[in-house]
DNA sequence: CGAGGACGTTAGCGGTCGTTAACTGGTTTC
DNA sequence: GAAACCAGTTAACGACCGCTAACGTCCTCG
């Protein structure tokens, strides 16, 4: 009765399919039909269930801005104090890195793709999503200016969605373990944040 | 007499332009005559100098794999200790991703639009760049198992490369600020590889 | 001078790709 | 039980794109 259940709905499927294999050749470089014959139905079939392509891109997109900006606002909102709020900030974001790496790479990669108005939410829900970081961090580590956390912001979403490009999983640390890594190291680059002005003077 | 000495040659001119391009739209998204008329002839005359689209690219990939990995050997070699290796390799790599954003835009973003010996020939390069980073991090920080020091290399790698996704240069710091960020940001970071058992135990 | 090569041009071919059209079988609904 | 709808199918169209062919122009050099 109900299809969300345990197995996915038709759109999800697709939604999913489309994910990885955009995440994997880029957006132009995949075929309706190829997304259409990793689901089991062919090329046309997908046009009952999205408008087109750049629609499948557009909500992938407009999607994974929104859950990484609310699920911030609310790790923020449920922390006891900054330290914690950046910590959860952090956990967060490497959660949606290791379990949704197609969608992170898409994510920084394949935004101009978009149509005028869809780029124009998806900027504006990325953006709202630093705004969240820079604050915590700003008052994480007072000494830094806004401008060198905001940066730091960035390199640290580099970071952290460095995942994906660790191609096998073979030599990978386990999932646990790579979280706790990555956590630490975000913490670590962050850390340096601190004690600006003759920070490490011996090199 | 020498084309090459103020003057690029026009086969720099359309390597340079096809990478901002390419960086800009995606491989695929670009077309040649876009690639042309960036460089004031049209289309097909892109054919003079190049055997194909794929060869700008192979030429681009592969160029920009050998250059970090003759550099960062160099760099290395010339250290005095593990510890300046480290920062001679940070500092070499920060000013190829501020210099040539575009080229390190594709190097982990195109690569999979190459023709497989070219492909495995830049792969060979980026694993032989990987090495030596891996082989100093575990000089400077004994404690981390080799798996480790790999993971943070690439985390590292993310964390250097994200000047790219920094849009407008408005709003950046100055290129030796920003580069001197980059650089704190990374030691950080792999400090925080020291003392793995009990790091942070408050949190 | 005159031949050859370097470097362009435009026209057009062949293939691919996103999308639409027309149609079909199965399930729901009144 | 017929109507309506859902979810697919195949065929085909129009646009685009990489690349080649054929041709032109200028510079160089014996």
């Amino acid at each position: 009765m109900n299809p969300t259940r345990t197995t996915l709905s038709r759109r999800d499927q697709i939604l999913r399919e489309a994910a990885r294999l955009f995440a994997e050749r880029g957006f132009h470089g995949v075929g309706v039909d190829e997304i259409g014959a990793a689901v089991g139905i062919s090329g046309p079939g997908l046009y009952r269930h999205f408008a087109g392509k750049d629609a499948m891109l557009a909500e992938l997109l407009v999607g994974i801005s929104g859950r990484l900006l609310t699920e911030g606002k609310r790790r923020v909102a449920d922390a006891a104090g900054p330290e914690k709020a950046l910590d959860a900030l952090i956990r967060g974001h490497i959660a949606f890195a290791i379990d949704d790496r197609p969608l992170i790479t898409l994510h920084d990669r394949e935004l101009d793709r978009l149509r005028e108005s869809d780029r124009k939410l998806v900027r504006q829900l990325q953006r709202q999503y630093v705004e969240v970081w820079v604050a915590v961090v700003g008052r994480v580590h007072p000494d830094a200016t806004e401008r060198e956390a905001r940066s730091a912001v960035h390199a640290v979403f580099g970071l952290l969605n460095s995942t994906p490009h660790l191609g096998a999983e073979a030599t990978l640390p386990g999932r646990a373990a790579m979280s706790e890594l990555l956590r630490r190291l975000a913490l670590g680059a962050l850390d340096a944040l601190d004690s600006t002005k003759d920070w490490r003077v011996t090199y």
